[in-house]
This record gives structure tokens, sequence and C-alpha cells, in this order.
DNA sequence: CTGCATCCTCTAGTCACTAGAGGAGCAAGC
DNA sequence: GCTTGCTCCTCTAGTGACTAGAGGATGCAG
């Protein structure tokens, strides 16, 4: 019966690890759980639905501020599902940049690393090309700093 | 004369923020600069250089760890550059890694958005999707909770 | 002198967890 | 009942790479 599992049966059945399972209980992800005489949390199904929810979007790259949007919208069936749309398209669009600059930095060290090496750091392409940024075939990349 | 510069004027120029600048000085990537009367810090173009080795290489992906030991490596002429290669190998390693997630979760959303949105959240594909782990297109790919 | 821009240190926050200290609860085995 | 080992509890602080902002000092132009 799923109705009255410590947390780390919810662990082991979510795939959310406890302590992560403690964390959003505290950030109202998750509802605070009854607990019992000793204090210790009680799971049921429905905790277990929402925890695969989030474990799910989390895996699909959703930061938990647009989960939580989620599960707002997914507890009210009759409003209309643009805004849930909207999300996903947008995470839809974010991979799709973020693969477009892995691959361009992919680029970049293939180059760095082709042919293989068999000398010093003083004729070294990765040190050169990291210390030589006109070499640097991605400017405009501009992620960090 | 890049010999007497403001750390603003080292930001402008590097591409690295002043308080990224202090941090990389307090974190040891960038030697502690020298002040003058006012107590202000004072950048030549040896530390220009450095900073954009830093910044190119966290362009790249690699961790400050990691360009700390390139930068012991580049300090380091005569010897051997393997270990330069390997770490740029691995970050090779660690991109293509990513990207082969990012296209699988980006396959699963695709079908999530697939032929729009035109009716409820009780209708709604991509609450629908995250709800029901069953659909889950890429079991195993486990980088979170 | 005033005002504004730049610079300083320091503390704490961001994001999504994660680690661990110190203690309590629980159940199986003796 | 006692012991042992596992699970659970709260709380604090850490991770990585920054980032924000408070409160104050310096420098320069008007």
């Amino acid at each position: 019966m799923l109705d009255d599992l410590p947390i780390g049966r919810a662990a082991a059945l979510s795939g959310v690890k406890v302590p992560t399972i403690r964390y959003y209980e505290q950030i109202g992800l998750l509802r605070p759980a009854p607990r019992n005489e000793g204090n210790r949390r009680r799971y049921g199904a429905d905790d277990l639905s929402r925890l695969g929810f989030i474990r799910h979007a989390r895996q699909l790259g959703f930061e938990l501020d647009q989960i939580r949007e989620l599960i707002a919208l997914s507890e009210e069936p009759e409003s209309p599902c643009g805004r849930a749309d909207a999300i996903a398209r947008r995470q839809l669009a974010d991979i799709d940049d973020r693969v477009r600059r892995l691959l361009a930095l992919r680029a970049e060290l293939a180059r760095m690393t082709e042919g293989g090496c068999h000398g010093t750091i003083a004729e070294c392409r990765v040190i050169e090309v990291l210390a030589d940024h006109g070499k640097c075939a991605h400017h405009g990349v501009d992620e960090a700093a």
C-alpha cells in the first residue's frame, strides 16, 4: 500500500534522493509530509506522483521555478494550457541554443587537440590557442566573465 | 602603455568583470596586483594576457581547477604537453556527452510541444507527459535528483 | 568644494542541491 | 530487556563560479 511510506522508500520509489526530498519540501515544491509518532515523514501515492513530475521536469532541464509554475498549472485542469506550452517551448529554444554553443566549442577543442601531442608545452597547441585569443574561433560566445 | 591600468580598464580590455577579476585574485588564479598610494590595483600586459587565457578557457567550459593546472603547465615550457592535451581531450568528451544528452532531451520536448496547444491543462501534453513517466523516452538519463 | 564615477573590503546571496555533525527512533537479534 | 545497526531527524555549511550590495575611500572634473 503506497500510503504510509518512510522517506527512504519514497526516495527509492521516486528516484529522488532523501535530502533532495527534504529540500523540495522546504522550498514548497512538495507539501509538508504528515509525521508519525516518531516524527518521521510519511508519504503516499500523490507524493510519489509529484516527485516523479519534478524529477522528470528536472531531467528536461526545467528550473525549479518553472516546475513550480507547471505544478500550479497542473492543479487547474480547466485553465488554458498555453502557459505550459510556452514554458516547454522556451525550454526547447534554450536547449537549441546550448547545443549550438556546445558544437561551436567542440569544434574549437577538436582543432586544439588535432594531431595529438608529441612535444612540450612550448609547442603545445592547447596552451597556445588558449593563450592567443586571436585564434579563438568563437568570439561573441560570451557566457562567462 | 599597458602597464599601469586600474581594474576597470583591465576589465574592459580583458572582457572579465571587475568583481570577477577580484575573485580570480582571491582564489589565486591571478597574482595579487600591486597597488598605488590610493590602494588601487594596477595591472599590466602580463595580467591582461593571463585574464584572456582564463576567459578563453572558461568559455571552452574548463573548470577553474583545470585552468589552474593549464596555467601551471604553461609556465613550464620544457615539460611534456601530454597533460594539457589530456585535459582538453577530456573536455571534448564531456562536451560530446552533454550534446548527446541535450539532443535526447530536445527530442522529448519536441514531442511534447508537437502540434501546438489548443485546449486546457486537462488535455495538455506538456503536463501529461511530465506527469506520466511511462511516456518518458529517456529513462537512464539521470542527471538530477 | 561638490558631485559623480571608480575603487576598496566584506558579507552574503544565487541555483540546486550535497555533506556532515549530533542526536533520536526503530526493528531485528540475542 | 538490551544491543546493534540502520534509518530518520534538524541544522549548518559547503559546492562552483560567480554576483549583489552595503558602507566607506579615492580621484577627477566642474
